[in-house]
DNA sequence: CGCGTAATTGAAAAGTATCAACACTGGTGG
DNA sequence: CCACCAGTGTTGATACTTTTCAATTACGCG
């Protein structure tokens, strides 16, 4: 399955009932496709997803883009250009019919300031992304492909028919060509 | 240059003469090869490079390793193991002779709740990581070994003569007999 | 000098990208 | 109902890149 946070979630969609809160996040929705921030453009709010899928990429000056993960329910993104500058180094895009809850820079920044658990839950989500992502790079640079794949679908079971192959290579850092080549020898070894 | 972060340091260097503040830090020296925090061990402190690089690796069951970062002066590590499990999911080890400022779990986690600008001084750093992985990352898949040794001398000039070409290798994700072709040929069509 | 570690190189094998052709699918309009 | 289209997925042949493995050289140090 996507990487989830239901805890996180619970929390967010708790917060947003009580007074005092609930008028600093606001519900949005977006269709398949829909580009929610686009890469080298200024990021004015942070959103968590509340169902379902958005790929997380980055598009590279040799025209190739490379996904760095896909977000399902309870995961945040947009919280990196808040601490830094607020410029986005990578685009998402809704995968799937997406309702997110979006908080804005400055109430953001103000409930961290404020709310001590919020501010305990952002500290361990941003450290939980940086061991995916030093995990993930490793793995990926130090196995073949198969393996590679093979790790993917346990993660993500159910992949097929939700995220297009293109996602997939891109996900993996190979080409489509290749991609399918591992698929085959999967499952005739199998 | 070698990542740094001297705001960072600067302020955790004043922090440590500060009453009520120096008797949660400690100073603590290491030679070279010393390995400061093992994988899959348990991490008990974060830790501050005062003077010298150390090297954030990880070994993968194939037996290869994949070096994660080389941290500089002001950088930080250990945090991520303090706020969702204790384990460590890679290694550092000290390249150079290593001064580092050591705050125990208990402290740390006392200091993110007691003292806002160190609770945001770690908020940019783990956002700060996460950014720099991601970048590096979709680099790496998306160029040639030529382009991604350019971009890793460009970063960190002089990186010869200090870091082994194992560890350049194993920073790119390479062997070591193609980075000797490729700085062959980069030497070639200079 | 001799030892161990690190660096270098060539040749063969394995893996991956590129490119072009073709198949499958769902939706649209005649 | 069929023809058409665009997007997505599949496949083979070839060129290119990287690994593997083994042999050799260079360097620092007791």
């Amino acid at each position: 399955m996507i990487r989830i946070n239901q805890e996180f979630l619970d929390f967010i969609n708790k917060c947003s009932t009580q007074s005092g809160f609930k008028d600093l996040i606001i519900e949005q929705q977006y269709k398949p496709k829909a580009l929610i921030i686009k890469q080298e453009s200024k990021v004015l709010d942070v959103f968590i997803v509340r169902e379902g899928i958005a790929k997380c990429y980055l598009t590279e000056d040799t025209g190739k883009d490379f996904v760095q993960e896909f977000f399902g329910e309870g995961q945040i993104f947009g919280e990196v250009e808040m601490f830094n500058d607020e410029f986005s180094f990578c685009s998402i895009e809704a995968l799937t019919p997406l309702s997110v809850l979006k908080i804005s820079r400055e109430n953001f920044i103000y409930l961290l300031s404020q709310n001590r658990e919020f501010n305990w839950f952002i500290l361990k989500l941003l450290a939980s992304k940086i061991k995916y992502k030093g995990i993930r790079h490793s793995f990926n640079q130090s196995h073949s492909t198969e393996t590679n794949l093979q790790r993917l679908e346990s993660q993500f079971p159910g992949l097929h028919g939700v995220i297009p192959k293109k996602d997939i290579a891109n996900y993996l850092g190979i080409t489509e060509r290749n991609l399918n080549r591992a698929i085959k020898t999967l499952k005739e070894t199998s």
